[in-house]
DNA sequence: TCCTCATCTTGATATTGATCAATGAAATAT
DNA sequence: ATATTTCATTGATCAATATCAAGATGAGGA
């Protein structure tokens, strides 16, 4: 448990260098735990995102549907943040998915805490103000992947950023992931590898 | 000019409902006012965003380039706020350029004033907060389109949504969009007229 | 008014990636 | 170990959209 609440200050410091002790506990306080097993959803579509969940542990995949099919939009490993944000900061109803890939054991906030901190801390405040920039960052980065790349260059980049996400996660997922079918990721694999 | 610091304010409030009086004054004194003839730019590929401008009048679109196109991303009318956030975040060189459609007048604030009065004011703390939370659904929402949409969906979403934009943009810029070539707009707008 | 440049439209063809269908391979359950 | 189910591959065809190439339209300047 105390490792636990180590790797979130951890998270914490990163965002917000000089956190003291007392701000700190002021907010460690107010953390709940939760393990959730694999296959299970962290939010389901029409749920509303009660909690800001940190990842000590697990995988879990964003996706939402469309005329019956997944769309992925994205995969959360441990030590990073987790929620539907949208869902969260409206604290209404939520279009996306999120289910457990590998067993998760999260540390949350509920909404009401996270008001109550911005409203007592002026260290929460900022540390808010770090995680939305932190997320508007990571959406500019993928949108401009979106409409930048071709599939074949996504997957290629999905190879040499992110390969430990390739052996935990099934082909057709990735597919999904990068925006194509599973039968033309396998013709770009297939292609690639004749020609490498 | 006090009519623009009106607006301002207004702006200001509509993101930190309580902000009193010597807090926004406190914000008020950094403000630079500029105006930008139109196609003039704002910002440039390779260029740092030092600036966060709240645009009095006038109008602006974000593009980069791919392959030697312009690929617009969007456009800013009057009232709002504009800036290459990423760049502005990061202080690192910026990746698009924002073009003046419309002459623009702009009251702002430079990175070293935002971070100051970070540090020495929770409500722009939280103003900062509000900023990039705005800016994290907005892009939300912007994804959902382009992935959920086809592009006869988009045309008609921009239709029903931002029809005075229809008016001030040639549809050339509309297409790039929309993510698709001015013939394939020009497609779908035959298509549209001819069934109704 | 006429000319010119920019924009919009229309047609023919090419490309990309989806869909449908079948098969092969691998993991899990019995 | 075998059967069942899930996942990956391969082939054939189809749909959406880009590209290339002319024209048509329209607005601002000489």
């Amino acid at each position: 448990m105390s490792d636990i609440l180590k790797n979130i200050r951890n998270f914490y410091t990163y965002l917000v260098p000089g956190i003291d002790d007392a701000s700190w506990e002021h907010i460690a306080e107010k953390l709940t735990f939760r393990t959730l097993p694999k296959g299970s959803f962290y939010i389901r579509a029409g749920e509303i995102c009660r909690y800001v969940s940190f990842i000590d542990r697990g995988l879990l995949r964003f996706y939402y549907m469309k005329d019956g099919k997944e769309m992925i939009t994205g995969f959360m490993d441990r030590h990073q943040y987790i929620s539907d944000y949208t869902s969260f900061l409206l604290q209404q109803p939520s279009t996306k998915y999120i289910e457990v890939l590998e067993e998760a054991t999260l540390a949350e906030l509920s909404f009401q805490d996270v008001q109550n901190l911005y409203n007592t801390s002026q260290t929460f405040e900022r540390f808010g103000r770090k995680i939305a920039e932190q997320l508007f960052l990571l959406f500019d980065i993928q949108q401009s992947n979106i409409t930048n790349l071709k599939p074949e260059e996504r997957y290629l980049l999905l190879i040499e950023k992110q390969s430990t996400l390739l052996q935990r996660i099934p082909q057709y997922m990735l597919a999904s992931y990068i925006g194509i079918t599973p039968e033309h990721l396998s013709r770009i694999r297939a292609k690639l590898s004749s020609s490498s």
